[in-house]
DNA sequence: ATAACATTGTTATTTGCATAACAGGTAGAA
DNA sequence: TTCTACCTGTTATGCAAATAACAATGTTAT
């Protein structure tokens, strides 16, 4: 298929959160107003996002929950799944690996790493955590696509060379300091302290 | 002055961080190509976002370190600084308060809220962390305008309002919830799963 | 002196995305 | 039946932001 825009996949997770959550309800359909209500957005967003899938309703019942959280799930995922790798394992890494423990996702973090002696070896919420000298060994043993960037500032950048050359597909960058990938890695940037300071100038006056 | 574009308002803040390192290394000017390569993006977006805030470079340095630092600083920060809660001290909470702790900047977090009572009154990083249920009355002591949440999903709305009655003025959302708010409550929401999930369809093929 | 160059500041264009408008269709009521 | 109400799906418009194009200006080299 087509690459999606970017806010669509985006709400396409959020849909699929939301309908899990009705789906265990027991609800069994749901109109394109009511899912709108779950997110806070419009309707017409949601229909304009599902007509981008492909995915079409019924015009009394709205949405089959089932189908839609499958065909989602078909855009979503792969088939056996994506393997995932925290790399520095502070309160941040942690976040990450406790949301994910337990859930039956096809997204499983697989490996944590550190560079502190006190953390490697160690196992956080089923996740081992490995010496950072072992990322390439590790990521091509386990097959590990994405990694999850929570190091200190300054060990970034040859940390992200350290996964690019070791064949990440994609990086999620939590550290201030921003990375460059070749066109082959996807790269998502989020920076914590930015957007509390965006929120302090909206906040202000 | 009139409000910026938020995606302005971001870099700003990135750029301030990116011109202190380089102040501090000993760097007095910089072009507008050399602060795009740290943040890599383009000169031209430095150069449009600098002119959105009045401030003017010199043709042969290119702009003055310490001028743009406090050229920015005018915009960002407010006289008397800002103070900021995190609402729920999981990991996420610490992740944001260790972050902050020790550097003096406008923004302070000066308080922390759970409903764990092994937290409650415990101090963490040098901030104390109190009952949740006494949101209103320390928001309100301590003048606190920014909120920071991160408690789990399911006491989500109820935070919310309690942090909207208590007249905060903006709320950075870390939950998979979303929330509603009055038009004078700026809000900021960001799902790490969500963003997760985005890359791993991006890196996938 | 003047041409070539490097850099800033501004205006114009394009793009991606959200919003709005509307066309189509089915159930139920009168 | 026929009308109304209420959905969905699609096309059209508007908006915000990024990119591109270009004008202005001072510096250096010839």
């Amino acid at each position: 298929m087509k690459k999606l825009p970017g806010k669509t996949v985006e709400r396409l997770s959020k849909y699929r959160r939301a309908l899990l959550y009705s789906f265990k309800s027991g609800k069994e359909h749901i109109f394109s107003h009511e899912l709108a209500e779950l997110l806070h957005i419009t309707p017409v967003q949601v229909r304009r996002d599902l007509m981008l899938i492909g995915y079409t309703g019924t015009l009394r019942k709205g949405y089959d929950i089932k189908e839609l959280i499958d065909r989602i799930a078909i855009i979503l995922d792969t088939e056996i799944g994506q393997k995932v790798a925290v790399v520095g394992l502070g309160n941040l890494g942690r976040a990450f690996i406790r949301y994910f423990a337990g859930k039956r996702t096809k997204l499983s973090i697989v490996a944590a790493f550190d560079a502190n002696p006190d953390k490697v070896d160690t196992v956080y919420e089923g996740v081992p955590c490995y010496e950072v000298n072992r990322i390439a060994e590790i990521i091509l043993r386990e097959q590990i696509s994405i990694a999850i960037l929570t190091v200190p500032v300054n060990e970034t950048t040859d940390i992200a060379n350290e996964l690019i050359k070791s064949g990440i597909k994609g990086i999620l960058n939590y550290t201030s300091r921003s990375i460059n990938v070749p066109q082959d890695v996807f790269l998502e940037e989020y920076d914590m302290v930015t957007s509390l300071e965006k929120v302090a100038y909206f906040a202000k006056q």
